[in-house]
DNA sequence: CGGAGTTTTGACTGGAATCAACTGCGGTGG
DNA sequence: CCACCGCAGTTGATTCCAGTCAAAACTCCG
């Protein structure tokens, strides 16, 4: 934990408050790009980390597989994501490219130099690490306590804020992933979240144009249907988990 | 991502193989330690990230709550264990003590200064975040591909280690939490936790001895009940998630 | 002893998984 | 061009695991 903590909105050497010219993603600029095709891995779990990519163009998928071949997605990396942070000497999970993926890599131990060496790039590390924890967390309360219509409307909530950064409206969404994709990383089945989203569909929230492209039509609705009601901070009426003493006994 | 990459093994400039003198807990060394009964909070989630806490003695569990009440316990923090490190400026979580607990408190601002001036301590920060990233990981495939048997067992198991670094035996295991605990970390009710526990005692894979007080007597069966089967690397065989080229297209 | 909280147990329900067709689409090649 | 195939997605019927509701048993303390 502690991140921001680290500093992040304001490098530490750098009082003036413009942009920092050394950016994360800029020790990667010079760095030739290269293609993988849809469906080809990048790492795997397990294997010797010794490169850090950074995604340029498309979408990966991070996961790993238990026993008898389930299979667990635990994040998409898009355009500006890094491949390869919160390592330690092996890859904690595999990498594949969603759809045609352009990435530049770097070797983890020339990383690992240039962000130790930087007082600059440091924070910016530790952003992205915690940016990272932050969404494990999200994915963890999303796995444990939503149900799979909580599940599938959360995820395009998601995709819509993503999409946002890009386009100006976000309401028109790309959806790279294919249904067995979005499944294990809904921990759900493909079936399940075909009918969840035809039932969408039906209640006119979404509609879809193409297989890969849906339009939110009751944003407001969705987000009710998320599920992450903001009842926080309250807190106060009996339930099961009231709040105590904040203080030292 | 990252993280041994940015060193953990070896400290960056101790060259020699020895303890490092400075080490992420003893910069903890000469404050006070404070107390919490169990069950009082120390910090809530959205709170001003002011504190960093390490773990003297006792059991934290870290949740988040949503909407209609449900709580998710993401995590479980041990003697040793820093609260506090992946902030931002804000607790992303609440943290209350599950037993009696001992903790020593840090301005966050001045454990921010103490990892960034020293080169000994940022590797060792940097292991922490990875292995809290590690750790997460392992909780979201268990959260979205196993069934309650596995999850209880893949709990067991975690705590038999954890008792194996101070006790010698790791078969007998103390279970501080409550089963509502449990449930909320597993992703459960107490009702389902409670039955599994019932039928594996009835099997006689483990025995109880106390409400907090396990012992495993079939610890190979425990591991293959717990589900994470090691067909790892394998993979030749077709299956939906056969392994494709590794190398750029 | 009593009462509140925790855990166990039981009966029943329900939501998602499973099993199984079927549709729709894009490519391929005769 | 169209028949054919393969793959992704949809839809339906049924099953089953875990959730829900309810009550009893056990524990810990005052």
């Amino acid at each position: 934990m502690l991140s921001e903590a680290v500093s992040h909105r304001r490098p530490l050497n750098a009082a003036k408050n413009m942009a920092p010219d050394v950016t994360l993603s800029s020790i990667f600029s010079d760095r030739p790009t290269e293609s993988f095709a849809a469906g080809s891995g990048l790492v795997w779990e397990g294997d010797p980390a010794n490169h850090v990519f950074e995604v340029v163009e498309g979408v990966l998928r991070i996961f790993r597989i238990i026993g008898d071949g389930r299979r667990a997605i635990t994040g998409f990396l898009y355009p500006g994501d890094i491949l390869g942070v919160s390592m330690r000497d092996r890859y904690l999970y595999s990498a594949e490219a969603v759809n045609s993926v352009k990435v530049r890599r770097f070797s983890a131990t020339s990383f690992q130099q240039a962000i130790n060496l930087s007082p600059e790039l440091r924070p910016q590390f530790f952003a992205k690490l915690c940016d990272e924890m932050a969404g494990a967390q999200e994915q963890m309360v999303m796995l444990s306590r939503k149900n799979a219509e909580e599940r599938i409307c959360t995820f395009l909530l998601r995709l819509a804020d993503k999409g946002a950064k890009d386009r100006c409206d976000n309401l028109e969404i790309e959806v790279p992933m294919t249904r067995l994709d979005m499944a294990d990383y809904l921990g759900l089945t493909i079936e399940t979240v075909s009918r969840t989203i035809t039932s969408l569909i039906g209640r006119g929230v979404i509609s879809q144009r193409g297989r890969h492209d849906m339009r939110i039509n009751k944003i407001a609705m969705l987000a009710r249907l998320a599920g992450d009601g903001d009842c926080m901070g309250a807190n106060g009426s009996g339930g099961p988990y009231a709040r105590q003493a904040v203080w030292p006994a």
